[in-house]
DNA sequence: TTGGCTTTTTTGGGATACCAAATTGGGATA
DNA sequence: TATCCCAATTTGGTATCCCAAAAAAGCCAA
């Protein structure tokens, strides 16, 4: 693989995994020494980042882009129609080993599991349903929404009942989808995206001086 | 504004007037020729491009993304349940200024206008009315859908009758809108997103030797 | 000390240099 | 004439180089 792809999905993984905070000013120069390449592989990473908005222009400056609550409901309102959508052609479309194989990835996810599994699970499943759908635009769209609602979802408490609570939402949309009973795989789907919404908003705003401690550029914090 | 910027909108409007072909090849040296700059912006330049999915690899070579038929209907899959959630949202949150804005738009375009006035026009109804929904996903995601199907309806043959009924379609769901009808508005956009889906499938259909003849790739083409 | 001014440094944008891999083109040979 | 092989060319990937603008650091005077 060519050295800017490396850089680019380095740099990714440091963004998604708050290693670089949200607002945090990025040099070429300082990329440069850290990833042990010139200029030009890092630029062109950072101009595909920048596609993928994780990265953005502040004037002539880099930044890792902020993180803003006020994105977190618009993006609810976003998935919702995509995400019932998804479950619908689910329904009519997806094999039953399909359905299995998302099955899977949610067992494999037990109580004991370490943050970040349950974290990268909670991101996969909702990818792998619009996958189920068959429509690549629908995959893409919600790979986005969740790329963007990622970093929020590390800042969350993420309780043990909060997990618990989005562990059988999963649970219920995939029964539905394998029962083939679209309209309530869709309305459970809706509920999820809403609940989800709500969990993260509040528990945000219970941490907000947290966050603020850390130093991460939070637009809407109050 | 920045070289890169200026000579990515160029190649850009080039691709979707099908200035250069898809599927043609792209190298960065006659891109250096052609717009008298060196590589480095020219290379940014592409690489956002790629972002967008208007030119891709193959291999190590950059050439225009091709045009495939078979995303169209899966296109409109994904179109529906985005602009259906945009006109309902629209009807509760969009002014009677900005509808009216909207409005004042089809009107400039009668029936003398040119081709390019009706194409233009054509795709940003539907933008415009997706930005009258208050979500910047919904707009970003029409606003890639449509910039997909642009070149297709380039090749459409897009005739007298074909123009009237879009326009009449797109009429009516304005109205809707306006009358803060959000089923009836709606209805008519995921029947337009179909009907539309349709003259486009028919029309390439039987153009398609026209289309092998000038060389441009599209896939899916039987 | 502080407020404005100048000088120095740093930064991103662009141009160019260099390399390795891939492609192309000829020409020798069967 | 067809085929194989090697040299020359072209290409994208990377590393540097140069520049103008912006930011930072001194620095002097009030």
């Amino acid at each position: 693989m060519s050295q800017m792809l490396q850089i680019h999905d380095q740099i990714r993984e440091m963004i998604l995994s708050l290693d670089l905070g949200p607002g945090e000013r990025l040099t070429e120069r300082w990329l440069e020494s850290r990833f042990e390449g010139s200029r030009t592989p890092i630029r062109a990473a950072l101009v595909r980042l920048e596609g993928e908005d994780l990265v953005r222009r502040d004037g002539r400056n880099w930044i890792v882009a902020p993180i803003d609550l006020g994105e977190l409901k618009a993006l609810a309102e976003f998935r919702v129609p995509l995400e019932t959508t998804a479950v619908r052609l689910a329904c009519a479309r997806a094999s039953e080993a399909d359905i299995a194989a998302v099955e899977a990835m949610l067992d494999a996810c037990q109580a004991g599991a370490p943050r970040e599994e349950w974290h990268r699970v909670g991101t996969d499943f909702h990818v792998e349903i619009a996958r189920l759908s068959g429509n690549p635009f629908i995959v893409k769209a919600i790979e986005g929404a969740m790329t963007r609602l990622s970093r929020a979802r590390w800042l969350e408490v993420w309780t043990e009942p909060s997990r618990e609570q989005a562990w059988s939402e999963h649970r219920r949309i995939l029964k539905f989808i394998a029962g083939n009973q679209p309209d309530a795989a869709a309305r459970e789907a809706a509920d999820h995206i809403g609940d989800t919404r709500d969990r993260l908003l509040r528990s945000l705003d219970e941490d907000r001086r947290g966050l603020k401690a850390r130093g991460f550029a939070v637009i809407g914090l109050r």
